[in-house]
DNA sequence: TCAGAGTGCGCC
DNA sequence: AAACGGCGCACGCTGA
């Protein structure tokens, strides 16, 4: 089955079958005297709310891989297991997230330490489009061919010796991954640039992986009534906005009479099909997207309709009609997946429900709710990005402003405009956000424009745009030349990126200017809400708050009620703290709230 | 009929 | 010369 001879301890792994506590108690002796252990599980299903542990694999140097049959180890008897696996011993695990879940639902979480492979792995690969699988691992470090049939047999019935020999090996092969991947990590410290921590990116992904694992198995309530009143009332919305449509239509069909066989079976969700209809009512459009139709929608009143309807489509497909199915059956709370290295940049992605993309319109977020008698206590840094950018570019006027407490929107917007701060009106203000937001990833005059009218309602010529754009790098001459810095790196053909912290982004190809200017602040970004996480965790220990969800600058918990103002207290120190340590000497704002919903207002 | 690329848009 | 980045999901459409 694997034939190696470079890695003798795999050839025939040896395993010792536990089925019994007694026989338990023995291998547990021996394996207390490693510092490391590979560990994995294998269980009846995916799901830790409903499935369970079939076979715990520990495996340490030199020794058979111990496989603990679970379900012959009387609960009552685990308390030997539960002391071993909370013990500071260096746990090894491949997607140790899943483990952790089974584990804990078991009664048997693990303690940190951990190394987890299939982080690391994406640590060092961050950027390419690798498969993370165990198999690509022994494939690419270990030069073996790993044989997974065994993964999806069936673990519920008596184990064949197929299976066990899969499980113990499955375990034991982390021992060898390890100290390869451990080189790697370290590799790159060496380097002569300085700063370069891959290995405590590593860490701080290992440290942040019970959060998440937490995190996921916690969930979110939703209010369902709540939810299908509203998405009775959006789907209304809905079709009102479609027959709008439709009338309108129907009333510009003079010009479409060249095409009778469009007018009256257009689908409006077609963008092929609205396209042709457009264009034959003479409206002149050359797409469908927002961006072009936003700035029609005053003169035309069907791209306005077109436009509504479209939005409450998508939140109905995307949200209103989906999100009720995710509740799960036994905890009546929605469990999505979040991947913590789901992003090149480091940042965490989320699915299954996409909660980092749900609404952020109230009548949406106050659905999300806290569970009877509790709080939710949610935080987010305020303009982090920006203040990153400050950070990194160093530019003074902008950590001038921030350092004096201004509001860098305000300020931007009477440099662009040449007005005196107390003139700057509202839409100014917002034509300032567009315009900071925008530029400091490099966006042209163009996009400029379109991206001012579809985001924040201001419109701009494209001269005013170019105006704008040119004055925004004279007030802020740090950010240009930090531009000026990384645009040398790019025409040199550079192939990598590194935050602050270290993390490091790769490319297989070249990489688009903007990508280089967004990776040190978005993956900075990420690196300071993981540290607040993996802070967060600790301090929360002894508490009833539970961590809920992570949106890249957000951070929402839930307590009981009379807990959250201690729990807003610790929140908000993690938060500054992690922060604290990037952006010194900016100062760092994060925005509290303590609500009975993720929409609430209160504080 | 079904996988997959493309379009479009929700969030930060 | 010009260039915003990072996601996931639903949908219509294409081509084998």
């Amino acid at each position: 089955m694997l034939v190696s001879k470079t890695y003798p301890n795999l050839k025939d792994v040896t395993y010792h079958l536990i089925t019994s506590t007694k026989e338990l108690e023995i291998a547990l002796r021996s394996l207390e005297q490693s510092s490391i252990l590979g560990l994995d599980c294998e269980t009846t299903g995916l799901d830790p709310h409903t499935h369970t542990l079939r076979l715990i694999q520990i495996a340490v140097p030199n020794q058979p891989v111990i496989l603990i049959d679970l379900p012959q180890i009387a609960p009552c008897d685990r308390g030997l297991l539960q002391q071993f696996l909370a013990k500071p011993t260096l746990k090894i695990t491949h997607n140790g997230k899943f483990d952790w879940q089974f584990l804990t639902q078991a009664g048997l979480q693990p303690s940190a330490p951990f190394f987890d492979t299939q982080l690391a792995y994406r640590v060092l690969t961050a950027g390419l489009k690798t498969s993370l699988s165990l198999q690509t691992l022994a494939q690419k470090l270990l030069n073996i061919e790993l044989d997974k049939t065994q993964q999806v047999s069936d673990w519920s019935k008596p184990l064949t010796s197929q299976q066990l020999q899969y499980a113990a090996l499955d375990a034991a092969i982390l021992l060898e991954l390890y100290p390869i991947l451990v080189k790697k990590l370290e590799r790159w410290q060496s380097l002569p640039a300085g700063n370069l921590q891959l290995l405590k990116i590593a860490q701080l992904e290992f440290h942040c992986m019970p959060a998440v694992a937490q995190m996921e198995l916690n969930g979110m309530l939703l209010d369902l009534s709540r939810w299908q009143r509203l998405g009775a009332k959006l789907e209304s919305d809905r079709d009102t906005a479609l027959q709008q449509l439709s009338q309108l239509r129907i009333a510009g069909n003079a010009q479409m009479s060249l095409l009778p066989e469009m007018t009256d079976t257009i689908n409006p969700n077609s963008p092929q099909q609205v396209l042709a209809a457009l264009q034959s009512s003479e409206i002149p459009v050359s797409s469908t997207h927002q961006k072009e139709l936003v700035p029609l929608a005053k003169h035309y009143p069907v791209i306005r309709a077109l436009l509504d309807y479209r939005h409450l489509s998508k939140i109905m497909a995307t949200f209103a009609d989906s999100l009720p199915k995710h509740i799960h059956p036994v905890t009546g709370r929605i469990h999505p997946t979040y991947y913590q290295l789901g992003a090149r940049s480091g940042r965490f992605s989320c699915r299954n429900p996409p909660l980092q993309t749900i609404p952020r319109d109230a009548a949406v977020r106050t659905c999300f709710i806290a569970a009877p008698g509790c709080q939710m206590v949610r935080a987010d840094y305020s303009q982090i990005e920006l203040r990153i950018v400050a950070r990194l570019s160093g530019d003074a006027r902008m950590q001038r402003a921030y350092r004096k407490g201004e509001d860098l929107h305000r300020l931007t917007a009477a440099l662009v405009t040449g007005k005196a701060i107390a003139d700057v009106s509202e839409e100014d203000r917002r034509l300032a956000k567009a315009i900071n937001f925008g530029l400091i990833y490099g966006m042209g005059a163009t996009k400029l424009q379109s991206y001012a009218e579809t985001k924040y309602g201001v419109t701009l010529s494209l001269e005013q745009a170019k105006a704008f754009r040119k004055r925004f790098f004279e007030a802020y001459a740090g950010v240009a030349e930090w531009h000026e810095t990384i645009k040398r790196n790019y025409i040199r053909g550079i192939k990598e990126s590194r935050t602050l912290a270290g993390r490091r982004r790769r490319w297989a190809d070249k990489p688009r200017l903007a990508e280089l200017l967004n990776h040190p602040v978005q993956g900075l970004n990420a690196d300071i809400t993981k540290l607040a996480l993996v802070k967060l965790n600790k301090v929360l220990v002894g508490t009833g708050a539970k961590l809920i969800c992570t949106v890249h600058d957000e951070i929402l918990l839930e307590c009981p009620a009379a807990e959250a103002k201690h729990i807003s207290y610790l929140l908000l120190r993690c938060m500054i703290a992690a922060a604290r340590k990037f952006l010194h000497p900016i100062p760092v704002v994060v925005d509290i709230k303590v609500s009975a919903s993720w929409g609430g207002d209160e504080t």
